[in-house]
DNA sequence: GCTCGCTATGCTTTTCAGGCATGACGATGA
DNA sequence: TCATCGTCATGCCTGAAAAGCATAGCGAGC
């Protein structure tokens, strides 16, 4: 029995699902499935009860449970102990990170960056691309996610591209589809994210527009948690978003794959050259994330 | 953080060493090193002050220290909680041993047993190899760790050799020596076990020096815990002890291989061929532990 | 009966704990 | 002062097991 286990457990008895409890952490349902199904062998005991519609907690496991969550809870406990009483110096780290980016996620990764590089605060500051480029210029930032390409003597490693994708309404004939083409979107009122958001994106996004001819009825916001709002308030037949990070704004709305990929919203992320160790180890975990390059 | 590390680092707390606590917890001290390396640098506190004649708690560690003994124990406890909510059924597997087998190791075995198969409540009996054949063909041992190969559809896995030694006074003239032959053994005063404890080792061992036409003048014993006094009480110069085994009888005494290794003390694990699923998998288990295949 | 959502299983890939060999370093004793 | 010993650390390799992917099975609800 190991921690993961009991992370695991009750992760599921919370949610009460395995698939929606793997989603949370991060892994595969299958993956979660063996891993309980080894605790419970283990352990001598039925933990869930496995339906068709989710899982639910036996008596034994119902008692498990609270322990479980006790341990965990302990577990952070000592963490704290030993830091406070260590007189360990937490090296602050200060990392930049895009509006849009989904919370979970953030809150994800800061929790894998303190598994990992116990000795680091991590410290958010939210910014666009360019303001990220010019703090960690000066110094004020030790890190950024960023959405362009980073210059001048700042290293750089990319991390993932989302292909752009519109999500239309619900009753909108193209909602049936997965894929469409930017000509299609000819004469449609689409609400985009202003330039101020991703700079790059949004002047390739126009262009690429410009470059086919098609002419959509652009109306641009800030929309960010709002879309939903933003997106009735003007009508829009559709909202052009990015994959992972801002599907989740329009959940109902059906969301169709730009054909031409005119778009890919690339994450990079960027530091200065001469940087504390602690520094580039929390950047190396973050490194770590990177998608595998996607075969020519 | 798992509680692998967590026990790792209590074993460590304890016996002040990092070789010792490895030996203790079966695994090699540069495994052991680098998993308390893992735990200090997610935690980003230093746990020990490595000094060339041991391994000390920082004041960070002491502190982690209560709370990781508390964990452990936590962890034991929700284990109990989950069975005696769940109307789990432990079916009880009774298990034979040999006498002689090292107490530690035998502690050790049961942990193994109770972490890998939880739903089995190990019952151990002592007992010498014919009379746990014997119980294991009339059913009233489910599964027998003997010194005998296993006969007449009984099944039976071999598990690992020990060859043979002496273990010699200290002020005795082989003392220096790191091996030796039945020949030398010519004329001493030996005391070696009596038949009663492991037939067949006894007989081979016996057979050896007579067809080499070596006498030496046997005394036998049941000694186990007392091979000491046994030895001294007898005015003896050596005693026929067994590799990991016995070598501990007589910490003090040098142990000398058998150069001709005339009789290998080879242990069996042996079970009815028709038997239950839980004894299955403990047999499983066990026979996990074999070692590797000498080499030709 | 059909689809949908949930869990389980078979397979492959990848990660990482562990073992072995060896190095560095201070303590101890001749 | 130097050799020896016992301590922990490091490099390299192997093997076990965790995670991923694809897919099957299965009951609920339409």
């Amino acid at each position: 029995m190991e921690l993961r286990h009991l992370r695991y457990f009750v992760a599921i008895a919370a949610e009460r699902s395995m698939s929606r409890a793997a989603e949370q952490l991060h892994l595969t349902q299958p993956s979660l499935s063996r891993q309980i199904r080894q605790l419970e062998h283990e352990l001598g005991v039925v933990l869930f009860e496995r339906t068709t519609t989710g899982t639910a907690l036996t008596p034994g496991g119902a008692a498990f449970y609270h322990h479980a969550r006790l341990l965990l809870r302990l577990a952070d406990a000592s963490r704290e102990a030993a830091h406070s009483a260590g007189e360990t110096t937490r090296e602050v780290v200060d990392l930049g990170i895009p509006p849009g980016l989904s919370p979970e996620w953030v809150v994800w990764l800061l929790g894998l960056l303190r598994e990992q590089v116990g000795d680091a605060s991590v410290l958010i500051t939210e910014a666009n691309s360019a303001e990220q480029l010019r703090m960690v210029r000066e110094g004020r930032l030790d890190l950024g996610l960023v959405h362009e390409r980073p210059v001048r003597a700042l290293n750089g490693t990319r991390l993932f591209g989302q292909p752009f994708g519109v999500a239309v309404r619900p009753d909108h004939p193209l909602a049936e589809r997965t894929e469409c083409t930017l000509r299609e979107l000819h004469g449609l009122r689409i609400l985009a994210h202003g330039r101020e958001q991703v700079q790059a994106a949004h002047d390739a996004l126009i262009a690429a527009a410009h470059e086919r001819g098609v002419t959509p009825l652009w109306r641009f916001a800030q929309f960010s948690e709002h879309a939903r709002s933003c997106a009735e308030a003007t009508e829009s037949d559709a909202v052009v978003l990015t994959e992972n990070s801002a599907r989740r704004l329009l959940p109902q709305w059906p969301w169709l794959r730009l054909a031409e990929d005119p778009v890919d919203l690339t994450t990079w992320l960027i530091w200065q050259s001469a940087t504390r160790a602690v520094v580039t180890r929390v950047a190396e975990v973050i490194s770590g994330l990177a998608e595998p390059a996607t075969a020519p």
